[in-house]
DNA sequence: GTACGCAGGGAG
DNA sequence: TCCCTGCGTACT
């Protein structure tokens, strides 16, 4: 305990910062917030202990206020420190991620809300039925104009009109607050687990009742029950007081599953995700600081609300890349979530049915416990899977009109349209996977080879036919498309498959299908996925086409047939974890077919049948082709047999860059078990006019290149319009 | 990161 | 002489 008048060390949420010191005006712990100014700006920060900077007296502020809302623990602050070590972000940055609801500790704002009228009739466009679902995603409770346009991302025109017409009405002003809620879980023990999920259930039981830390790996197929056990464990520690965090990736916080969660625990969950209003956000932020509540189904920025006891984190689809953030700081959320129960010492389920390399090894070596779910429940049978050589089936052409002349070439081979036509005639849903968005990927000129480009990144641009317009699938910016080829005015062509080209083929070949086009282009909610997914049910969809966000969590019990356009896109990048990542992703696409009562069958388009990531696929030998990979990677000294820091260099002007790289290159330090290769252009030089320059450092397993990394930026100073990413152990090579 | 202060250059 | 810009520094 802190005395009024001591110099206390208080960490400011702020990307540089290290802890600065202040005078306490009032007696104090470690752990609490306060409000103090930096530069004349208010922030909340976090006493970390005892001032010990040499400052004169009079430099040293006074804080301006304790805040009596929650408190961090010794090993909630221990853990800050520690993921500032691993991923060398400054302790500041990685509390940032905690304080990022600014205006907790302010009370709410009175500002005019805005309820939805349903009642209301309009004609719905695009950007309306975004508001629509901005709305749904947050109870429906009344928003601010601010709420409304940043959830859900249209203009301000676009929310005036729908006041002037009614749509939206002016209510309170006043905002809900954590008082007007109540979460409550009981057992409503209206589920029966059958013996293997009970023993997975036991065991994370029993480690949740001895405490201490522990790794769990749930491991089981889709349909095997994972939730229900995951479940089952989150009421066992939620009844022991502890707090629980459920984990998920966006695409998997579904209404699906807030309505198992309601049902097992007779209450809805409290939801935090990106889509949040700001009052909801400083709602659920200070009721798990003060502790009212206790589980939160949530997406990886919840692993940073300020929990209170917690005692049980599950992670569910370990395996998915979203859990590594890549643009505020570079975390791997799963990796973090296991390092916070480390520290504090709690139990964690990670859950998956194909789960990450990194996570089989953890358990080959000992460090994680498997909890293997093998049978599918409801006795619904795994999906046939099966190939399709395209060198020997090629797909037949098509005319776009009856009285085209031309004819275009085609991607659906001949085998599998039969099998569309023979499930369409049965009744019965088709998906078509293939995991590129808009209609051709690249733009070309026949005559002289000029490919459209993005004006401010290094890469090419895609066209969209839905919107009529090339876009830049890195920064996102929009162009149109040129007539005629710029640099020599002859004609220009598309080349590549993209969604949209499928879906005109489909068009074509089955006329009378009901076709839906599902990528992120067209979802822009979860809201309008669920939309799709009752249409789906209802059976208002024949061919479902869609990129990756199809793959998962979704039963659809009349889609017998899953079709694979192009298993062989990304089997080939530069990136080592290709064949693992191709792997995940058409097993659980796979694992669409079929969940009903019909059983399923699949068909993977691919020029490479041979190739080992199909063979496992179509084997469903998980575990042989996970061995094999892990092999090659043992040979290749790569993650998990080695370490990997990725430090990227950007900067607007490319002299700057270069003159800098220069110098890192030039101070490289030597280390045992290790190097440091670079620089080299990034694979994308530019993004958003900034030139990227990229140097990898590897080592030995043995090898903490962390330390090595910060003396080696250390000795070079760095100039001003650059920026340094680090990402250590990186997923993705961009 | 970002506010602020200083030095240097161009316009009046 | 004033003001704008660009760079460097310090922030407790």
């Amino acid at each position: 305990m802190f005395k009024n008048g001591d110099i206390v060390k208080v960490l400011i949420p702020n990307v540089i910062n290290r802890g600065y010191d202040y005078r306490l005006t009032e007696d104090a712990d470690v752990g609490n917030f306060v409000r103090c100014t930096v530069m004349n700006r208010q922030y909340i920060g976090v006493i970390v202990g005892l001032g010990d900077s040499n400052l004169d007296v009079s430099k040293i502020k006074p804080i301006i206020e304790v805040c009596h809302l929650g408190k961090m623990s010794d090993s909630d602050i221990k853990w800050i420190y520690k993921m500032s070590e691993w991923t060398l972000m400054a302790p500041g940055a990685v509390l940032r991620l905690i304080i990022n609801v600014m205006d907790a500790f302010d009370s709410p704002k009175v500002e005019q809300l805005y309820e939805y009228n349903f009642e209301a009739s309009c004609k719905m466009t695009d950007a309306r039925q975004n508001v629509c679902d901005a709305f749904h995603s947050n109870d429906n409770d009344a928003m601010s104009v601010n709420d409304i346009q940043n959830i859900a991302k249209v203009s301000n025109s676009v929310v005036k009109t729908m006041i002037k017409n009614g749509i939206l009405i002016p209510t309170t002003q006043r905002e809900k607050t954590i008082d007007d809620f109540h979460y409550d879980y009981v057992d409503m023990k209206n589920v029966v687990l059958n013996q293997e999920q009970q023993s997975a259930a036991d065991t994370i039981a029993s480690a949740i009742k001895t405490g201490g830390f522990s790794v769990h790996l749930l491991d089981g197929i889709t349909g095997s029950g994972k939730t229900q056990v995951y479940f089952d464990a989150a009421l066992r520690a939620y009844m022991d007081g502890k707090s629980v965090l459920l984990m998920m990736p966006e695409i998997a916080l579904t209404a699906q599953f807030i309505s198992r969660f309601e049902k097992r625990f007779g209450a809805p969950p409290v939801v935090w995700h990106s889509n949040l209003t700001a009052a909801r956000r400083r709602n659920i932020w200070r009721g798990v600081a003060n502790g009212s509540i206790k589980m939160v189904v949530g997406t990886r920025s919840a692993l940073f609300l300020p929990w209170q006891n917690l005692g049980l984190v599950v992670v569910d689809e370990e395996h998915d890349t979203s859990y590594k953030q890549e643009d505020m700081g570079n975390y791997h959320a799963r990796d973090m979530a296991v390092l916070r129960a480390k520290v504090s010492g709690f139990p964690i389920v990670l859950a998956s049915a194909t789960p990450s390399l990194e996570t089989l090894h953890n358990v080959a070596l000992g460090k994680y416990k498997r909890l293997r779910l093998n049978s599918r429940f409801g006795g619904a049978t795994l999906p046939k899977i099966e190939t399709i050589d395209l060198k020997q089936e090629k797909a037949e052409s098509y005319k776009l009109n009856e009285s085209d002349e031309k004819e275009v070439s085609g991607n659906l081979s001949p085998r599998l349209c039969a099998e569309i036509e023979s499930t369409l005639s049965q009744h019965k849903q088709v998906m078509l996977f293939i995991n590129r968005r808009g209609f051709a990927p690249i733009v070309q000129c026949k005559k002289c080879g000029w490919v459209a480009q993005c004006p401010d990144c290094s890469v090419g641009m895609n066209y969209h036919k839905r919107i009529g317009k090339l876009v830049c699938h890195i920064c996102g910016k929009t162009q149109n498309l040129p007539n005629i080829c710029p640099q020599c005015g002859n004609e220009v062509s598309m080349r590549g498959i993209g969604l949209e080209k499928i879906q005109e083929e489909v068009s074509v070949k089955f006329p009378n299908a009901k076709t839906a086009l599902v990528s992120s282009d067209t979802i822009m909610s979860r809201e309008a996925l669920e939309r799709l997914v009752r249409k789906m049910e209802d059976g208002e969809i024949d061919i479902i086409i869609g990129t990756q966000i199809l793959a998962k969590g979704h039963h659809f019990p009349n889609l017998t047939l899953v079709g694979v356009v192009d298993a062989d896109m990304g089997l080939f990048g530069t990136d080592f974890r290709a064949g693992e990542h191709t792997f995940q992703q058409l097993f659980q696409v796979a694992g669409r077919a079929g969940r009903g009562e019909f059983p399923g069958r699949v068909l993977l388009q691919t020029y490479q049948p041979e190739h080992p990531v199909i063979q496992a696929i179509v084997k469903g030998n998980r575990d042989e082709f996970m061995l094999s990979d892990m092999e090659s990677r043992k040979m290749a000294k790569m993650p998990p047999y080695g370490n990997l820091i990725a430090v990227i260099i950007e900067a607007d002007k490319e002299s700057v860059l270069k003159k800098y790289c220069e110098q890192l290159a030039n101070a490289t330090p030597t280390f045992e078990n290790g190097k440091i290769m670079g620089p080299i252009a990034a694979q994308i030089y530019q993004i958003r006019n900034w030139y990227r320059m990229r140097f990898l450092v590897s080592g030995d397993i043995k090898t903490h290149l962390q330390p090595v990394v910060q003396y080696w930026l250390s000795k070079v100073k760095q100039p001003v319009n650059v920026r340094v990413k680090i990402d250590v152990n990186p997923q993705n090579f961009m």
